[in-house]
RNA sequence: GGGCUCGUAGUGAAGAGGCCUAUCACGCCUCCCUGUCACGGAGGAGAUCGCCGGUUCGAAUCCGGUCGGGCCCGCCA
């Protein structure tokens, strides 16, 4: 019967079996550390018997095997008890050499980055790899709890459709049948038509963009977080559960996986229950001040102006999340609602310099989302719209939601340089394999 | 798409006209080592310095081209 490594522990004295991953062995002679890796973590057993040791020669890191023996409390072991006079069984023997390290730190400097993803498969085993993904899954994790204790109810929607879900972004064509078809670039439309039956909905799901986008903060698959709830009175009720998702996320995150943020030099976390929040224009007007360049003709914020908040909100505030409002109009999509002046109902949420998530209030008056459709250039009639302004004709609420980047999320938590570093298998414009 | 950069053993780095028959660390192989945990020690294998061409008595090093990366901007989340 296998127990796990993080339960040896519990075993004194009994003779156990455990199956991992040979993933390190250090010979001291008469003596032999070998360390076994399974889905807990890590063991290490003592092996003295020559013959046992000998089984192990030629082997490679990754060897699959089983080990028998009996588990003594050692403080000098790590985990503060170890395998003593075990019995080895190879299960399946690695001769290969690893192409990668698993044991120490791998580079993730910039220029080393293809070789990081050339040999993905085998690094990620890596165990400073393992834990970003680990945390990356306890994030999403924390998120549908969250969600789940407000009531909202996850759904999927199909990924494969028949038009540009709202413009703006370049999407990617796909042979349906014949017939021309787009991988999603959101979700948008479907959530907002969810909103009809459920009220409160998400999805965790991936979204696919074209852009011929090269930089640290841009992939072409992306995993992302979508909300949309009914019945708001205004964004500033969007924009307060986005924050209190965050707000109660990262804190847990910090609380219950703090060895290992730590592990990996994650900086301290500056949070206020209350983000801050400041509209495009006043942020202009701070920056311009501040740095002497002049942004004010700036539509959106400029990539140093995200990071420049950021650490602006960080020093004066002590938070280092912070919305960005009131985003020009002349960039609003046809589903967004517009505030009175020249500016759109959207909130930008900014998190340690890069914009995360956009929380924006939606058109729910079915008139005037035609309108801006055709404002736009979006044809009403098109099957990938007619059915998501049906929807419109039989009831919506005032409604608003969030799109939210999980992959550059997980990156700003762990303080890496780079989303890809937080994707198990990225893709951009160079790279489709692994 | 524009600008700027970088390609040296499996991995990470040093070398910036002759000291290079290319150095170091990790990993790998052989041997020694009974408390290692980035174990230690001795020895060894492994690189036509991305590729093509040029300059030069001489090129990893300089120049041109080419291929492949990266960063920033734009676009976007």
């Amino acid at each position: 019967m296998r127990i796990l490594s993080g339960d040896v522990k519990s075993h004194i004295g009994k003779k156990v079996r455990v199956e991992g991953w040979l993933h390190k062995k250090r010979l001291l002679g008469g003596l032999t550390f070998v360390s076994v890796r399974d889905r807990k973590g890590l063991v290490q057993v003592v092996v003295q018997d020559k013959d046992e040791v000998e089984k192990l020669r030629g082997l490679q890191i990754g060897t699959v095997l089983a080990v028998e023996g009996t588990v003594k409390d050692e403080p000098r072991a790590p985990g503060g008890a170890e395998i003593h006079e075990p019995t080895l069984e190879i299960m399946v023997p690695v001769t290969e050499e690893s192409p990668i390290e698993i044991d120490k730190p791998l580079s993730h400097k910039s220029e080393n980055l293809d070789t990081l993803f050339d040999n993905r498969v085998v690094g990620l085993r890596n165990l400073q790899e393992t834990k970003i993904f680990k945390i990356r899954s306890e994030l999403t994790r924390y998120i549908r709890e969250f969600l789940y204790q407000n009531d909202f109810v996850e759904i999927n929607t199909p990924k494969l459709v028949a038009g540009a879900a709202e413009g703006g972004a370049e999407v990617f064509k796909v042979d349906y049948f014949g017939q021309e078809a787009t991988l999603a670039q959101s979700p948008q439309l479907y959530k907002q038509i969810m909103v009809g039956v459920f009220e409160r909905v998400f999805e965790i799901a991936p979204a696919f963009r074209a852009e011929l986008s090269a930089t640290t903060r841009h992939v072409s698959e992306v995993t992302m977080l979508d909300i949309e709830m009914g019945f708001i009175k205004d964004h500033g009720d969007v924009m307060k559960m986005v924050q209190n998702m965050v707000y109660d996320v990262l804190n847990r995150v910090y609380k219950e996986h703090a060895e290992d943020l730590k592990s990996l030099n994650v900086p301290e976390l500056i949070l206020k229950p209350e983000f801050p929040s400041y509209t495009m224009a006043e942020i202009h007007k701070l920056f311009s001040k501040e740095t002497g360049k002049d942004t004010s003709k700036e539509i959106d914020l400029t990539p140093e102006e995200e990071k420049w908040i950021c650490e602006y909100s960080k020093k004066q505030n002590g938070c280092e999340a912070v919305y960005a409002t009131n985003l020009p109009k002349s960039k609003m999509k046809f589903y967004h609602m517009a505030n009175d002046d020249d500016t759109a109902r959207s909130a930008d949420l900014l998190f340690r310099g890069v914009e995360i998530a956009t929380c924006p209030q939606r058109e729910h008056r079915h008139d005037k989302v035609v309108e801006q459709m055709k404002a736009a250039g979006v044809d009403p009639t098109h099957p990938g719209f007619s059915h998501f302004l049906l929807a419109f004709k039989h009831g919506m609420p005032p409604h608003g939601g969030c799109g939210f980047g999980i992959d550059r999320f997980t990156e700003k938590v762990i303080g890496l340089a780079n989303i890809k570093e937080a994707i198990l298998f990225p893709r951009d414009i160079n790279r489709l394999a692994p």
